[in-house]
RNA sequence: GCCGCUAUAGUGUAAGUGGUUAACACGCCGCCCUCUCAAGGCGGAGACUACGGGUUCGAGUCCCGUUAGCGGUACCA
């Protein structure tokens, strides 16, 4: 019987959608798609304080946009608590788990890594299993537990041996009995743990594959001692390679901030699927050379072979405004700008200019062409959807700055300050406006004044667009219409 | 501290079972396109495959060690 695929991805709610965390979602979806598989969202919120209805969407509007809507869920594991504090008490019926009256330690001022290594130095000398209630008989301490008294539930964990399970990513893992403690399951105020929760949800929903961030692979033997004394048969385990920042370190909204927000590539002109293709290429490779790869293609050549197995470095430079997230993103999102079908650049070009103040209905009524043809003539030299309403701004409205840079490099010429208005005149009595009249009437005014034509066509460009790059001239004059042509044409003098 | 994972140009990745001058993309630099360039075309620089030992006729690819980075180690997730 082929078993079914089912995958999760589970976050916590920390109100964005992380970079990292959007690449082990999309990675279980193409997993799902690939298989016929099911693609389940758990959102782990047993942090009870920390979660929030305003946390847990952040997260589904990343997921929403990226286009990674789950088939099941979101399910919040907070309401599966019953059902995991069930399964550790089945666990101490079993005499697999026991009722450790141990006072809880009392959290000081320190950090929590120095703790952590304190305790375990200490735990060097006595060992992890010698915790004296490890061997309490049942019934005394069912009978303490009746009293009243405070107990946290652990896990009782083989002294010697070795466990042992097979990652998919990183090969077979192994670590001796004796460096696993008995971990605590349940905490003495009755809270079930994380690593209890997550076994039970995934035994509950049935995941064949559990597709995480390598920061769970040494925790993953613990986990496979609780399927074990619960009896469940164990997934599939693939870690996968973290994700971090510039200089190897890790990548936080705290400290490097917007670039790892998945909404923030959205709001800033991100196409969906552009960033999809960019994510998927960190941490896994087809193989080949290609890196321009459709959805579709991603479904159907992504393997957990071809997973790497060394961490990838989100490239950015925190300081340059231009390239705000990592080059190869910015540049592939402009070969998906500049190559996808124009009718569904279109809407979104349109969203962009909304937000701009740039947006007149008649681009979705009858000057609809005239609106298409331009975000075709515009689209090639741009990166992101935001530049049509920045760079763009010449093109859509009558209301622009002249760049300082482009005034200074092509209308610093005294002869212009003639041969502009001339060349309006000569435009207003053109009676086709098209690409050839208009370069004829550009040429000939050139060659009688005596000056190269690429004077007068970049002094032209910059006129009519207060840029010293775009789009071929004449292709600009045409689109923007005779009339506004020869406007700005003559409204340059003034900044000459 | 202990345990584990990783290690190919600045970055992302290639180089099935070891076999010519280590490949591609982004970025960078230059040239061309004489209508610009943040577009396009062409080219270039950039890696003694972390370091040190082996095994082998031959290793980025196998073995051992070292170092570095990261992760885990909690009544956090």
């Amino acid at each position: 019987m082929a078993q079914s695929v089912r995958v999760r991805f589970a976050p916590s709610p920390t109100g964005y959608l992380h970079v990292g965390g959007a690449r082990t979602a999309l990675f279980n979806w193409l997993f799902a798609r690939q298989h016929d598989g099911v693609f389940i969202l758990r959102i782990e919120d047993t942090d009870l304080q920390r979660s929030s209805e305003a946390m847990v969407q952040g997260i589904l509007d990343g997921m929403q946009w990226l286009g990674l809507e789950p088939d099941e869920g979101p399910f919040f594991q907070s309401s599966f608590l019953e059902q995991h504090r069930a399964a550790a008490h089945r666990l101490i019926e079993a005499g697999k788990a026991y009722y450790d009256f141990t006072p809880k330690r009392e959290t000081d001022d320190r950090t929590v890594k120095e703790k952590i290594v304190e305790r375990a130095i200490a735990q060097e000398q006595s060992g992890k299993h010698a915790n004296p209630y490890r061997d309490l008989p049942v019934s005394e301490a069912l009978e303490r537990v009746a009293s009243g008294e405070p107990a946290a539930i652990r896990l009782k964990t083989p002294v010697s041996g070795v466990s042992r399970f097979n990652d998919e990513v990183y090969g077979p893992q192994e670590r001796e009995y004796s460096e696993i403690e008995d971990l605590v399951l349940v905490r003495s105020d009755g809270h079930p743990l994380y690593n209890l929760s997550v076994v039970v949800d995934d035994i509950q929903m049935r995941i064949s594959h559990v597709i995480r961030g390598m920061d769970h692979l040494t925790n993953t033997h613990k986990q496979v001692l609780i399927y074990q004394a619960l009896g469940a048969e164990l997934p599939v385990f693939a870690h996968l390679p973290l994700i971090f920042a510039p200089g190897r370190e890790k990548l936080s909204k705290r400290k490097h901030g917007e670039v790892v927000s998945v909404t923030t590539y959205r709001d800033r002109g991100f196409v969906a699927d552009a960033l999809v293709n960019f994510l998927a290429l960190l941490g896994w490779s087809p193989g080949d050379d290609q890196e321009l790869l459709s959805r579709g293609l991603l479904i159907e050549k992504f393997s957990l072979e071809q997973v790497n197995k060394a961490a990838a470095v989100f490239n950015f430079k925190e300081s340059d405004a231009r390239d705000w997230t990592d080059p190869k993103a910015l540049w592939m999102n402009g070969e998906y700008i500049k190559s996808m079908p124009l009718g569904q650049l279109t809407p979104m070009v349109s969203e962009f200019l909304k937000r701009a103040g740039l947006w007149r209905p008649e681009y979705e009524a009858e000057e609809a062409p005239w609106f298409a043809h331009m975000v075709d003539l515009l689209r090639a030299r741009y990166r992101t959807l935001i530049d049509f309403g920045e760079l763009g701004r010449p093109y859509f409205a009558d209301d622009f700055e002249y760049e300082p840079a482009a005034i200074k490099k092509n209308l610093k010429d005294d002869k212009l300050k003639e041969l502009l208005p001339e060349l309006a005149s000569r435009w207003t009595s053109l009676t086709e406006f098209s690409h050839e009249s208009t370069e004829a009437a550009l040429r000939s005014l050139a060659e009688e004044a005596a000056v190269k034509p690429g004077l007068l066509i970049n002094a032209a460009r910059t006129a009519l667009t207060g840029q010293s790059v775009g789009p071929g001239m004449f292709e600009i004059a045409v689109t923007l219409g005779k009339e506004r042509s020869v406007e700005r044409l003559k409204r340059a003098i003034h900044v000459m």
